[in-house]
DNA sequence: TTGAAAGCGCTAACAT
DNA sequence: ATGTTAGCGCTTTCAA
């Protein structure tokens, strides 16, 4: 084993300790827990290691400990614009705490997931699961190994931050009532999706005096929404949500297509407010701190790795409506 | 050290070796070098080891062979509409060569952008820099250490995807041409981008016959686009080329705000084509293959990890317009 | 084809 | 406050 290539230039802390005429465990002291040290040695051991160009072998530091100073987040779609801004923050908030992030993308897949986790686990220390897809039991089974936080999605006794569409799902019903609706549509994400399940559930509970009919859209993407408008159409609604902000612009797409504008005779409301505010014309959308979220994320998991205790608690990141073009005028003949 | 908790269950080598009633060398063997064992003892090894749900232990391995397995990919701002896709085509290419990947966001920051790969370095045998912030000496400094690959960023000698946006600039321009405009504006990204070097250079020198005026936008975003617009409108251009779809969509706001329509009055092309075809109305935009760069960078980096003879290759990917909306028709009172 | 044993670089009991 | 020492789990030479 000896005659191995070492890529890295390779300054142990055996080196730093014959340099500095000092034992390994004092130079190894001089860095983990410099309190048991006298200042002056531990500055000497430092001055001779940045003199050498001393790294830390992440490995042998890992081995020792079992602790990596790595965390993994994983998304089923890192290109859906609801996770980036979460993955920036998430990275963010780890960077503070000097952890280093693994992204793993599904794909949409429960088994790349399950895949992914276990290629990253004997890495990590924990994990934040962006929606996943993943079925309760793996979950379970990988929160009872290891710090894990769930994002948008809620399993009892596992920490977790849910986006809580409540808010901004009745503020959307209110408005669009308010504007003389009687007959909206939901164009609904994908079954599996928590976010889903909450919004049909606001959905049917909140319209009161307002008639809702669900549209399936299966995989929320651009395309998908277009291809549902005839069936929107079809379904005499006058108004419609959106699973998210990719669907809403399909929708669009499709209802001009037919020529029907927006929003004189019909309004659209999206979810997320991703690309709401980055479209001409600018979306009306239920807002959804993708970004809080990853903080938020970050942080409990943090918690938890340094003490395991806080499990099972749950975040609730309020939304609420943001008001633009798409809802800006009541529909034809509609009683305003 | 030995009354040290483990937090995952644990399963060894050792383990297995005792289970299958083999030395350890032997189980290390059937998963690294089966070819030294007799199939049937790999087969009893591997089957023992899966019953156990044994995990190899990275850090160990690691320590070991000098070798992790993951590789990181450094990005200016995951949230901009180019990176994911780029992001999540590398991480699939990496996943099939079974390596884990780490994001680093470095929120256009050099500095932040060191201390990431500082950071990252120890526990990574290669790195994928997308757009780099950094000084090309700190490039080369971290390219003499490890196989790293650029994306967008020239620096001779070492490894880079470039997207060459001449093709689809010079279709665009074009294209104006055709439709009847003679003065265009070019909305410039941040100067310390490649893309809007190389962008800027491709349309002084291929706008033949047009007249383009440059106006600085800075950090790309929808409302430096929007804002943009007057200087637009004070320059007298018929048609504009903005840096990226983020700008155009911007400009579109800003255009539509002075009752300027388009495609009516006025002929607008995006760049990257990343929000173009989610929008309404559809962008037209020059195609950028952030995807098919990713994909690019991966293997580039996976062939360098294996040979590290490869320096110095350069990979190009063409672009191409795709024509939508916004330029559907020629402005008016232009001579089509 | 397999086993025995050394050691990768670091940390943390334990001893001083 | 510092040194001594025993591993962490794995790979790989060397010997059989």
């Amino acid at each position: 084993m000896s005659p191995r290539l070492q890529r890295a230039p390779g300054v142990t802390i055996g080196d730093i300790a014959a340099a500095a005429q000092v034992s390994r465990s004092t130079v190894s002291r001089a860095f983990t827990r410099p309190q048991l040290l006298s200042p002056e040695t531990v500055d000497h051991v430092r001055a001779v290691a940045a003199r050498l160009g001393y790294v830390g072998n992440q490995a042998a530091r890992a081995l020792s400990t079992g602790r990596f100073g790595n965390i993994a987040v994983v998304v089923p779609d890192i290109a859906n614009p609801f996770f980036p801004p979460l993955v920036r923050s998430l990275q963010s908030a780890a960077e503070t705490a000097d952890l280093a992030v693994f992204l793993g993308d599904s794909d949409e897949s429960a088994e790349r997931e399950a895949k992914l986790i276990a290629r990253l686990a004997p890495q990590v220390e924990g994990f934040v699961l962006a929606s996943p897809r993943l079925s309760e039991q793996l979950i379970r089974e990988l929160a009872a190994t290891r710090p894990v936080v769930l994002v948008n999605r809620d399993l009892d006794g596992i920490p977790r931050v849910l986006i809580d569409s409540t808010g901004g799902m009745t503020e959307a019903v209110m408005l669009l009532k308010k504007l003389g609706h009687e007959r909206i549509a939901y164009l609904a994400g994908p079954r599996d999706s928590w976010s889903d399940q909450q919004r049909r559930e606001v959905l049917t509970s909140a319209a009161s005096g307002l008639t809702v009919e669900v549209i399936e859209v299966g995989r929320p993407s651009y395309a998908a929404g277009r291809d549902s408008v005839s069936a929107l159409v079809r379904s005499g609604a006058t108004a419609a949500i959106a699973f998210d902000d990719v669907v809403s612009q399909g929708v669009l797409a499709g209802l001009e297509l037919r020529g029907i504008s927006v929003p004189g005779d019909f309004s659209l409301v999206g979810c997320d407010d991703t690309l709401a505010a980055l479209t001409t014309p600018a979306l009306t959308s239920v807002s959804a701190g993708a970004s809080t979220a990853g903080t938020a994320a970050a942080q409990l998991l943090i918690r938890l790795m340094e003490d395991a205790d806080d499990a099972g608690e749950c975040m609730t990141i309020a939304t609420h409506l943001v008001t633009r073009a798409t809802t800006a005028t009541a529909p034809k003949g509609a009683l305003t």
